[in-house]
DNA sequence: GCCAACGTTGGC
DNA sequence: GCCAACGTTGGC
């Protein structure tokens, strides 16, 4: 019996990493979330769950692309490098307290669906990039999900 | 570059 | 356990 399908949104800065990358590299590690909320938004992923890929601090933010989780969430190992800029040493190798899963490219939408866009739909009006910008993964429904995809005129297809 | 929002830390 | 101080995110 497969999991529930579930849809989420993702932040990257494009400066960082962008949609472009994902396409270019097919697959992609999330490390570096240090939130606990969105730690824990990552453990709930399975397989095959849809992401909305959003680019932050960009001019302007918004949803640029489609991916989808290809592996489920394990430790992060990056908080165990002290050469890396995402090392916590309160997360030992026998207590991991960051995860990540991996997402793999899907589409770059033909639209970009900037926030003021979103911001301006009356359908999407409590979706939760709207309300709680700092949340960098977030869940999505997925009535807003198909909203989102419309908009983009997203080859994607969700039921 | 500014600053509001908000999550985390640490003193008490 | 409270809350002030601090750091970070991210829109503008």
């Amino acid at each position: 019996m497969p999991a529930k399908k579930q849809f989420w949104l993702m932040k990257s800065e494009p400066d960082a990493y962008s949609i472009d990358d994902l396409e270019r590299d097919g697959s992609e590690p999330w490390d570096g979330i240090r939130n606990y909320q969105a730690r824990n938004n990552m453990r709930a992923m399975n397989v095959g769950d849809l992401v909305l890929f959003y680019h932050s601090n960009a001019k302007p933010p918004g949803v640029v692309g489609v991916a989808k989780v290809c592996k489920t969430a394990y430790p992060d190992h990056t908080a165990w490098d002290p050469k890396s800029k995402y090392y916590d040493p309160k997360s030992p190798e026998d207590a991991p307290r960051w995860e990540m899963v991996d997402v793999e490219f899907v589409e770059k939408t033909p639209t970009m669906v900037s926030l003021e866009d979103l911001k301006a739909e009356a359908a999407l009006e409590d979706m939760v990039v709207t309300q709680r910008s700092r949340l960098s993964v977030q869940p999505v429904s997925k009535e807003h999900f198909k909203h989102v995809l419309a908009m983009a005129g997203a080859k994607t297809k969700v039921r």
